[in-house]
DNA sequence: GCTATACTTGACTAAATCACTTAGGTATTC
DNA sequence: GAATACCTAAGTGATTTAGTCAAGTATAGC
C-alpha cells in the first residue's frame, strides 16, 4: 500500500464522478477544471480506473467518464490500488531469502501494518465521502460568513481493541 | 501523510533499536547487517531521526544509537514523520485560492483521511511491535518445522464507528 | 456525410524522490 | 594515537510524478 499524491487526485477525481453523475457522463475538462488537474494527468488515471473497473467511458460529444458501479459500492482502497499498481515492496519474495528470520519478522511485521490501512481505506466508500461533503456543503451555504471545515468529519473513526 | 518504503526503513531500523537495546548502543553496522540495508542509507535516515528528538547517539568506539524515549512512548507515525519531511499537499494553501469551494471540499476530505491514518499509526508504538514479534519469535523457537507466520498479528484491529 | 466533441494511445520530459555510493570529516574510547 | 563510529556533503542511477504534445478513434447531432 502505497500513500501518495497521485492517489489523491485519483480520489479526488472520483469523487468529482460521483457528485455529479446526476447530469450523465462527466467530461475530463470538467473535472479537469474544476479540480485543478492537467486533463492529460487525468487521462492517464482514468486509463487505469477503466482497466481496473472502477469507471466506463461513453465516446463522442456529450460523452465523459461514469462510475461503474453505485458511489456505495467503490471504496478508497480500490481507487489507490487502481492508480498504485502495487508494487511488492517484499524484498524477500515471500519468506525466500531470509538469513535468520530477523528480517522476515520486521518485514512481516510492515506488512500486516499496511494490510490495516488497506482494510481501513476499505471501509470507505465514495458515497461516505459524498454524505460527508454534502453535510459540509449545507453548512457552508447556511453561514457564509465562516468557512467551517472538520466540524462534520468526526463521524469515522479508528479504534485499536485488544484480542 | 506519504507511506513509503522509506518509512519502512526507518521503522524497520528504530524497531533493531528496540530489540537490541540491552547491549546498550547499537552501531549503524549492526543493523546494516541484521536489516539488510544500506549503512550509508541508515545514517541519513538517522540524522532525521536525531533532529526529531526520537534516538541519541553516542560517538567512539561502543558508541551507536539508542531510543531517546522508551519503546512504549514511540510511535509509528513519528518514525515515519521525521524521515518523510511531510511536504505540504495543499496547493491552496490553507483554503486560499479555492474558486467556487469545491476544490477544498475534496481537498479538506483528503486531509481527514490522512489524518484518520495518521491518529492509526500514532497509536501503535515500538513496543508494541516488539511485543508482537517476541510472541512470534518464541513461536517460531518452539516449532522449528513450519514458519508461523500471521498468526499473532489479530490483536490490533481497526473498527469504524458511527458518530 | 461532416464536424465537433471527447475518449484513447503513445511518446516524451522536467522535476522530484528513492536508494543508495563515495569521500571526507569529527568525537570518543582504549 | 589508533581504532571505532557518528556526522556531513556531494553525487548518481533508477524510478516516480506530473505533466506536455501529438496523434489517433468513436460518436452524437446537424
Amino acid at each position: 500500500m502505497r500513500l501518495t499524491t497521485k492517489g489523491r487526485y485519483a480520489v479526488t477525481a472520483m469523487l468529482d464522478l460521483a457528485l455529479h453523475k446526476q447530469l450523465g457522463p462527466v467530461s475530463l475538462a470538467e473535472v479537469s477544471q474544476r479540480q485543478a488537474i492537467s486533463q492529460s494527468y487525468l487521462e492517464q488515471l482514468f486509463a487505469k480506473l477503466r482497466k481496473s473497473s472502477l469507471v466506463i467511458s461513453v465516446r463522442g460529444p456529450g460523452g465523459g467518464y461514469e462510475l461503474r458501479r453505485g458511489a456505495d459500492a467503490i471504496f478508497i482502497a480500490e481507487i489507490i490500488d487502481a492508480v498504485n499498481e502495487s508494487v511488492d515492496t517484499t524484498k524477500c519474495g515471500g519468506a525466500g531469502d531470509c538469513q535468520d528470520g530477523e528480517i522476515c519478522l520486521t518485514h512481516y511485521l510492515w506488512e500486516d501494518l499496511s494490510t490495516q490501512i488497506h482494510d481501513f481505506l476499505e471501509s470507505i466508500s465514495l458515497a461516505d465521502l459524498v454524505a460527508r461533503s454534502e453535510i459540509k456543503r449545507i453548512a457552508q451555504h447556511q453561514d457564509r460568513k465562516q468557512l467551517i471545515v472538520g466540524e462534520n468529519m468526526n463521524d469515522i473513526r479508528i479504534a485499536v481493541s485488544g484480542p
